[in-house]
DNA sequence: TCCTGCCCTCAATTCCGCTTCAAAGGCAGG
DNA sequence: CCTGCCTTTGAAGCGGAATTGAGGGCAGGA
C-alpha cells in the first residue's frame, strides 16, 4: 500500500471521491452515475467498508468523456464504441474518425432538411399578401427524392 | 365523383393504392401508417367491400410529409402544426401567421444547436494523427484518459 | 382445393435514456 | 444524541413513438 501517492501516478490512492462528488465534478446526475454502472458504461468503482462508492480521477475521466460524447450527440453504443477505441491507444485512429465522420454527416444533413424547411417557413411568415400556391414547406418536407 | 381522373387532379379516382404499397412508397413500415391512423394524423382511407384499407396520392404526399418531418426530428404534434399550415398555403395570415411564427422560431433554435453540435464535431474529425493516442476524437473527448 | 402472401383488429410490449420511489443505513456538525 | 443530508438497493415509471403478437380474413395462382 503506499499511504502516499506518487505524483501522476495512476495508482495513486486518494481520498476516494463520492458519488455525489463525482456528480458535481462532471456534471452528470448521481442516479445517472449509478445507471451508467448499472449498463456497464462505467466500470465498478471500489467499495468503502460501509459501502459506498469510492471514485478516482480515472473515474472522473472517463465519465467527463461520456458526457462530453452525450453533448456531442453520440448514442450510448456510439460511447461504447468510442470508449473501447480509447482503451487501445495503440490502434490506429481511422474507426474513431469514421465513427465521428459519420455522425457528422448525419448532423449536416439534418442541417440542410431544416434550413429548407426554415426557408419554406419565412415564406408563409413573410406574407406579402399573394398567395403561395407552391408551399415551401411541403417542398421542404415532401422533399420527393432528392434530399 | 370523378369516374376518370383529370391528369393532375388529386381528385383522382384510381385503383386504390394498398397499405403495403403505400408502406413501400413512402418508406414507412405499415404498421405504423395503422398507428398514424390512429392517432389522427393519417386521414381514414376508404375501405373495401372486405375492409381493406385504400390510399390515394393524397395519402402518399401527406405521409411523406409526416416522415420528412419525423426525420427531421418533429415530434407528432409538431408535424399535426404543419401539416395545418401546408394544408392552407394560401391562407398564411392570422393565426396561421402566428403558427409558423413559432416553428420559425423553433427551427431556427433547432439550427442553431445542431450547427454548434457540427463545429464540435468538425474540430474532431479528419484527424491525421495514426494512431489512438494522438487522436483530436479522443483528445475531444476525453483530454487526457490513460485508460 | 390448397397455398402463400397479403390484410384485418386490438391489446400488450419494446425501446432509449434516464428518473423517481421506497425503505433503509451512514456520517459530520452541534 | 439529534438533525439533516448523504448513500445504499432494487424496482417501477416515464414519454414518445412505434412494434409485436394473437387470432383471424381475403386474393389469387397452381
Amino acid at each position: 500500500m503506499h499511504p502516499v501517492a506518487t505524483t501522476g501516478s495512476r495508482e495513486m490512492i486518494q481520498a476516494g471521491i463520492t458519488i455525489g462528488e463525482l456528480g458535481k465534478r462532471t456534471g452528470v446526475n448521481i442516479e445517472t452515475i449509478r445507471y451508467y454502472e448499472k449498463i456497464g458504461l462505467l466500470t465498478d468503482p471500489r467499495r468503502t467498508a460501509t459501502g459506498y462508492r469510492e471514485y478516482g480521477e480515472d473515474h472522473v475521466r472517463r465519465l467527463r468523456f461520456i458526457r462530453r460524447g452525450r453533448d456531442l450527440g453520440f448514442n450510448i453504443d456510439a460511447i461504447r464504441a468510442l470508449l473501447r477505441l480509447a482503451e487501445h491507444p495503440d490502434h490506429p485512429c481511422a474507426d474513431a474518425d469514421q465513427l465521428a465522420s459519420q455522425h457528422l454527416a448525419e448532423v449536416e444533413q439534418r442541417i440542410a432538411d431544416l434550413v429548407r424547411l426554415r426557408n419554406g417557413l419565412r415564406e408563409v411568415v413573410n406574407c406579402q399578401g399573394h398567395s403561395i400556391a407552391e408551399c415551401r414547406i411541403m417542398d421542404a418536407l415532401c422533399g420527393d427524392l432528392d434530399r
